[in-house]
DNA sequence: AATGAGAATGAGAATTAATCTCAATACCAA
DNA sequence: TTGGTATTGAGATTAATTCTCATTCTCATT
């Protein structure tokens, strides 16, 4: 059991919010691995040992998870909004194959620094960056 | 009227699609301006001239529109997908504010080239540039 | 441990962007 | 002009997300 819980609570604290169980089991299923997910997904997976988890439970933690700053929103794929974590990761890149939906994450700061630079020119304050490819894997090539 | 008729009818005729008058003033609207759309805005838009044109028929020329790479999809805002012209267009990145809605649209080719650089490295073949981020503009900081 | 006020929940209804169906119509080569 | 095919508008449908509301849980205070 991680960190992420502490952060998680704490920020239900400092909030006057509570740590209920439904939050908890959410928090730890999606962090019971490091993938990418979607609402759907962690629905099917916390429904297989919690049958009393609601989806609007799920839809209404996702916001919490992202203001706490445990994850955030990732990619949008199959008409589905993605969530990844960002705590306990550093920040990366995608490239997305569009053929077989694979997704290779990329360590690279420099795309980074070059969209800093550019916004400090404009003065605009980033908050998020949204750096990445679509295209074909070399799997999917062939 | 620009070259956008000629690609768009040329991309028609190889295809046994027919230029019907619908497609005329969808593509008309849509580069009557160098704005980025969403459907909503663009029904509203075509809808103060012509009162026979369905959102069924935008739905289903957008996708000839990117097919014949006059337009691309472009971001998702406000659960909206949004598109802006390919043609007649360098690729450019784009600031958002999340305040406001402003976008700053960037010429540059830096990020691109390291992102070139590491598909080559993972062998993935880029079909489209995703390069930007989300923050506040300086208007927006006050 | 019991209380109570406010927060959180599940179930299902509601919303809404996007897609689909289908009978009627427009297009265009011949 | 005609005929075969593509296209259309209207409305139904889908599906992700959000909302409503009556009931249940949390937790600081007793
Ligand atoms: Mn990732
Ligand atoms: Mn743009
Ligand atoms: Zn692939
Ligand atoms: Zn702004």
């Amino acid at each position: 059991m991680g960190n992420e819980n502490f952060v998680f609570d704490k920020y239900l604290i400092s909030k006057g919010l509570k740590l209920t169980k439904p939050r908890k089991i959410i928090l730890n299923t999606v962090f019971a691995t490091h993938e990418h997910f979607n609402v759907d997904g962690l629905y099917d997976k916390i429904r297989k040992k919690h049958k009393d988890v609601s989806r609007a439970t799920i839809y209404r933690t996702i916001p919490l998870l992202i203001e706490s700053g445990l994850i955030k929103q990732s990619l949008r794929c199959l008409a589905k909004d993605h969530y990844e974590h960002t705590y306990g990761h550093s920040r990366h890149l995608h490239l997305i194959c569009e053929k077989c939906g694979k997704i290779i994450e990329i360590e690279s700061k420099e795309a980074e620094s070059i969209l800093n630079k550019l916004a400090k020119k404009h003065d605009f304050k980033i908050r998020e960056f949204n750096i990445g490819a679509k295209g074909i894997c070399n799997n999917c090539k062939k």
